[in-house]
DNA sequence: TCATCTTATCGTCCATCTACGATAAACGAT
DNA sequence: ATCGTTTATCGTAGATGGACGATAAGATGA
């Protein structure tokens, strides 16, 4: 987890640390559900995920900070809310680099 | 995490479940690796997998157990060694649910 | 049988995750 | 200016994850 990105000798290469990382943003129910839900309703405030998804304020909100660091979601500051949607290129990048995943 | 598999009155799907458990169990490069290694060799002993990621072998035998446990991996007896391989239908089914991820 | 090899499991340590309440911060409305 | 609304962050507690060494378990070979 705290390898280096590149790491010269190592057969864990780069493609194994980028699905880790994206796969563990979607490693949690909540999660997949959030952007579901995103996907869904093209955009929403946090309060409206908040309100669909049996877990407190604080707990999504987390959830939201995840899926935004990996790149999953976007978050738009409007007025005293955020409107959060899915970042496409991402999800399909993911979905690329799975569907690469030798079966 | 420990919800229901079905929840019948929350946004939280079967669906989402699934995606999580098997997202959570490559939520690591060196599962990756390891996935990865054993459909490259078609099936390899768990000392090979040990051999070419820079972890103790007790690290290995642990990941292994979750890429089991996930359904990712198979891994028969052989004699005093275990032979490891890829179950297709697993990944064939990740890549599957992750390409139903609306984008 | 006994030594050896291979792998799984145990015990442990530290880090991260998940959940929550409480609170801060930012904004709109009155 | 103040209040109410909305969201992010802080602090914390408990659970889980990831790493390792040590050891047990199972099979082969001498």
């Amino acid at each position: 987890m705290t390898r280096p990105i590149t790491s010269p000798d190592s057969t864990i290469t780069e493609f194994d640390e980028r699905v880790a990382e994206m796969a563990r943003a979607l490693s949690h129910p909540a999660r997949v559900a959030i952007v579901r839900h995103l996907a869904a309703s093209g955009t929403c405030v946090c309060g409206e995920i908040v309100s669909v998804l049996p877990l407190a304020q604080a707990t999504v909100s987390q959830h939201l900070k995840v899926l935004k660091d990996a790149g999953f979601v976007q978050g738009e500051v409007d007025g005293p809310r955020t409107c959060y949607c899915v970042n496409p290129e991402t999800v399909k990048r993911f979905q690329s680099l799975v569907a690469l995943l030798p079966a």
